[in-house]
DNA sequence: TGCGGGTTTGAATGCGTATTCAGCGACGGC
DNA sequence: GCCGTCGCTGAATACGCATTCAAACCCGCA
């Protein structure tokens, strides 16, 4: 079986000499939709085969100024919601020819990260990362090129300037204040992500709210920052001192409630949910495992992504730059066993029905 | 705070104009070890500055052929494994200053994706997961791109055609049956994973003549597929009889091990490591949760990932295609409590002392 | 036969940069 | 005071392709 290797590059010159047309004739038969007979294309074609020519996506993205390629920015991918994510993102863009360049935001600096993004001349960038600065997403959007955040929003005030896909966190803190509380629990704690980030803001506000329309407010609070150790480390102050604990707690992500939960079962020697209620958010594969059961809010992740692709899609059909938009996704309460349920059968109980519940029980 | 938005690229071109210098000075002023004066290289970047410039990565590697861009190949993003190594990747090539072009490998058919993958003219390719077809990896290189495989092999056969990085699956595989030998159990099974990956081929090796050089043999076997689900059934249908059980199994990934010691736990209702002890590979970052504490291989992630830089800087420092190499990593047997130990202290007995253990015990 | 309208075609141009090449000035040794 | 050397500079070119433009072609219809 022969096999030549050709060291040095093919072009659609050399494509164009074999098929005996111009190079114009190759250009075109590579490009959808050009004015190319069909005789000629499959000659073109059939050179192209012999060679083994591919157009240099360099060069094209230099004449047609789209490089068909998305920026992606990531950090936190020990908490599987991003490689998710990322999986679901990459394989959603390749469907339309696309293809993500991957930046793991370990540099703390964000100029320099906007600076190498900018160089590729992507067609998008995904801003991925609960806990980016909103400078940088400031900075890629004043460069004029499309952004979107990922589970994330702009800081208030500046909300409107850049398009933002997220679910509702709001809706979901506000649900599990309202079964918390219909469980009959009443020193409820609240164990925060990173406390500047939009997502635990929004779900601490919403997780306050519910608690409020119950009569109840957050018994004891820890932090937690997304990190599993730390979400250990505030498991252990919460519950490990020798006075009253709480007798549920929400957590800010699922990843930081597998921490508290471990910590509270093999370290501290409690039962979930048996003496402690947990409840998480983002339901994470890894929320169904049988070791955790975990009761958990949803991010649903395909519509999550097809909304993110479909604001990318916006900007880069019409080169006018569409007012930003913000979507958000609602996601169900999934309740497993590693919560007390309330006796009344179902989710979701009206706000007040908490305090119904207590005359009656 | 005034911000220009210039929808227009700015060009090496204009920031020559505004530094009054020739476009080739601005090209070297952005090129180390040019020959540039350092006062004009200041005057360059101070209008550089001003204008916003960065050097467009497209035109550049255009003329240098050098795209600064490496493939990488991916799936199984459910595993924590290929997530951390990703973000291990990412992060080293980019201190580099390579950046990562994803491929997930969700297409079935091999040839389109190796045709996109050149369409980038990327410097270098990763395929990293178990399961890729090695025709992929043959074309690539065929192609004269430097292909590096991460936790893969060749096919018997092809060895030296390809370069390779994986951590010692036979020495763990060995490790693993020394240990399990060692405590005592008898009958022992093995739950693979894609029956044709050089992992599992590998590790199953190790795990045989390791279990044979004690006097013993898999006494039973599932196939799980590096798959939660199908590690979740082969489970079932191993321990789930009436008949006699085995009391200790081997699987070949720690995801999938997770997958078992759940099905164990909680649908099966047997103790680990009481009833049953389990070992796991890979040694991601949940095995060594509360929940788990899974007895496992570790695979070196860091050592893995820097052997892997190392391989693809031998391609592009000289552009001479050196010889395949096939770097193997060694890694520990990480101790935990899913699985029971022997008497005898310490890890990793030598060959033989399982057997004149039999006799002393 | 001639002619308009539509479809194909190839030559030429430009995208934004790195690099070659020749030239320029400065400088030191004779 | 002259020549060789060295450090720096700008004009010109090439990278591989898409696209514009005008010319060529085809077809049916007059």
């Amino acid at each position: 079986m022969m096999r030549l290797i050709m060291k040095t590059n093919v072009t659609s010159f050399d494509v164009a000499r074999l098929a005996e047309v111009s190079q114009s004739a190759v250009s075109r038969s590579f490009t959808p939709g050009a004015s190319v007979s069909e005789a000629t294309r499959l000659k073109v074609l059939e050179a192209a085969r012999k060679l083994g020519y591919r157009p240099n996506a360099h060069a094209r993205s230099l004449i047609t100024k789209r490089s068909r390629i998305i920026g992606l920015v990531l950090s936190h991918l020990e908490n599987l919601f991003y490689p998710a994510a990322l999986e679901q993102l990459a394989t959603r863009l390749q469907r339309d020819g696309y293809h993500v360049l991957l930046f793991v935001n370990a540099t703390p600096n964000a100029d320099e990260l906007v600076s190498e993004i900018l160089q590729y001349h992507v067609d998008g960038i995904v801003l991925a990362a609960a806990t980016l600065s909103s400078g940088l997403a400031r900075q890629c959007a004043d460069a004029s090129i499309p952004v979107v955040l990922f589970n994330r929003v702009m800081a208030a005030g500046s909300e409107g300037a850049v398009s933002s896909v997220r679910s509702d966190n709001v809706g979901g803190g506000r649900a599990v204040a309202a079964f918390l509380a219909a469980a009959g629990h009443r020193r409820i704690a609240y164990i925060a992500g990173n406390e500047e980030s939009s997502t635990n803001l929004e779900r601490e506000r919403g997780f306050r709210e519910g608690l409020a329309e119950a009569g109840l407010r957050i018994w004891a609070r820890g932090i937690g920052d997304y990190d599993f150790e730390q979400a250990r480390r505030a498991t252990r102050e919460l519950f490990g001192g020798s006075g009253e604990r709480p007798d549920a707690v929400f957590v800010a992500s699922d990843h930081m409630a597998f921490a508290v939960m471990d910590t509270l079962r093999f370290e501290l020697g409690l039962r979930v949910p048996d003496d402690v209620s947990v409840v998480g958010f983002d339901n994470v594969p890894q929320a169904d495992w049988g070791s955790y059961r975990l009761t958990t809010v949803e991010q649903p992740l395909e519509p999550m992504i097809e909304a993110c692709v479909g604001l990318l899609q916006n900007y880069l059909r019409d080169d006018q730059v569409p007012p930003a938009e913000n979507v958000i996704v609602p996601g169900r309460l999934m309740v497993r066993e590693s919560a007390r349920r309330s006796a009344v059968p179902k989710v979701a109980a009206p706000p007040g029905a908490a305090a119904r519940r207590r005359k009656t029980g």
